[in-house]
DNA sequence: AGCTAGTGTCGGTACGTACT
DNA sequence: AGTACGTACCGACACTAGCT
């Protein structure tokens, strides 16, 4: 393959497929027709001398050869666009962008908020879209462009990843108002004797207070599990069960806490992106504005 | 330099095909 | 039936060669 017999926009549409693996959603981003954008893969598939993307119920999945090509590809295009100029510039109140963040329920709670006013304000075209962003499916996330940034601990250690310290959250046990242990102080054998309520959208792995206990030889017993903080907060209210949170969310919810008996590090959360948004002028903007943000959280 | 015809490229519409 | 991708064909446009 000659690169004198490609015409580069058509990486455009390569990387837009592989984000979307939708060819009806690119011709639709790339102000194109569908047949437009099928005849345009037609040629990448020449060029390349590989279907690059192949028709499944799941959309458009790319081959092993897109697979090997798309951080190349996407490096190559950061670089261009740094250079020519487009995008080189990000005016929040003109831009019409849409980030996409991967965070879980808590830090949506936490920050959203906070952000859309802030948007409002700073960059009213602005629209930010969250979701959960599975960990073994992260550092590909953020390669492709799927997402902007994502939020959670320190626990990536790719080295085509970035990321900065946002907010350090330490945690309390917090319980239903007239529970019998919210009267006195909270002993370490209160504590173990209790039954907890655990959140983690993970099926198993130990969070923050389990490692804390097992460098004691402690153990507690957690009777429920569930993978989101405002279900967490509705069974707290309803139940005997203690919840060991970051204090941060008490302002949120309906209930009361006391210091915790032992020592447990704080929740620890990082920002992360892609080296290759590094220097992208959106991406800086937007991580400046979650840093302050959380900052004020603090 | 300006005009014209031929050629290639690309995106459009219309329609076919595959799948749910 | 609805949705989504691929194909056939057509028109617009740019480029080039040849002619005046």
């Amino acid at each position: 393959m000659r690169l004198d017999h490609i015409d580069l926009n058509l990486f455009v549409l390569f990387d837009a497929l592989y984000r979307e693996r939708n060819v009806t959603r690119v011709a639709m981003q790339l102000n194109l027709t569908q047949p437009a954008v099928s005849n345009a893969l037609g040629r990448l598939r020449q060029s390349f001398d590989d279907p690059l993307f192949l028709r499944t119920p799941d959309g458009m999945q790319p081959t092993p050869v897109a697979e090997r090509m798309v951080a190349d590809v996407r490096e190559a295009l950061v670089l261009l666009r740094r250079s020519v100029g487009a995008g080189a510039r990000f005016v929040p109140a003109t831009s019409d962008k849409t980030f996409r963040l991967g965070m879980n329920d808590l830090a949506e709670s936490l920050l959203l908020p906070a952000l859309q006013s802030s948007l409002a304000h700073a960059a009213p075209g602005v629209a930010v879209a969250s979701y959960y962003v599975d960990r073994a499916s992260a550092v590909d996330e953020l390669r492709a462009g799927r997402s902007d940034l994502l939020l959670d601990a320190p626990v990536f250690n790719a080295r085509e990843l970035r990321h900065a310290p946002l907010a350090s959250l330490p945690y309390v046990v917090a319980m239903r108002r007239g529970h019998p242990l919210a009267r006195r102080k909270m002993t370490e054998k209160a504590y173990l004797a209790a039954e907890h309520l655990h959140v983690s959208s993970r099926r198993r792995g130990r969070g923050q207070v389990e490692i804390a206990l097992h460098s004691r030889n402690l153990r507690r017993r957690v009777s429920m599990r569930v993978q989101n903080y405002l279900v967490a907060a509705r069974i707290a209210q309803q139940t005997d069960l203690l919840w060991t949170v970051p204090r941060v969310l008490l302002p949120l919810v309906d209930l009361v806490s006391r210091p915790l008996p032992f020592p447990v590090p704080p929740l620890e959360w990082h920002l992360f992106w892609h080296g290759n948004a590094d220097g992208d002028p959106a991406n800086q903007w937007l991580r400046q504005r979650l840093q302050a943000l959380a900052g004020d959280l603090a």
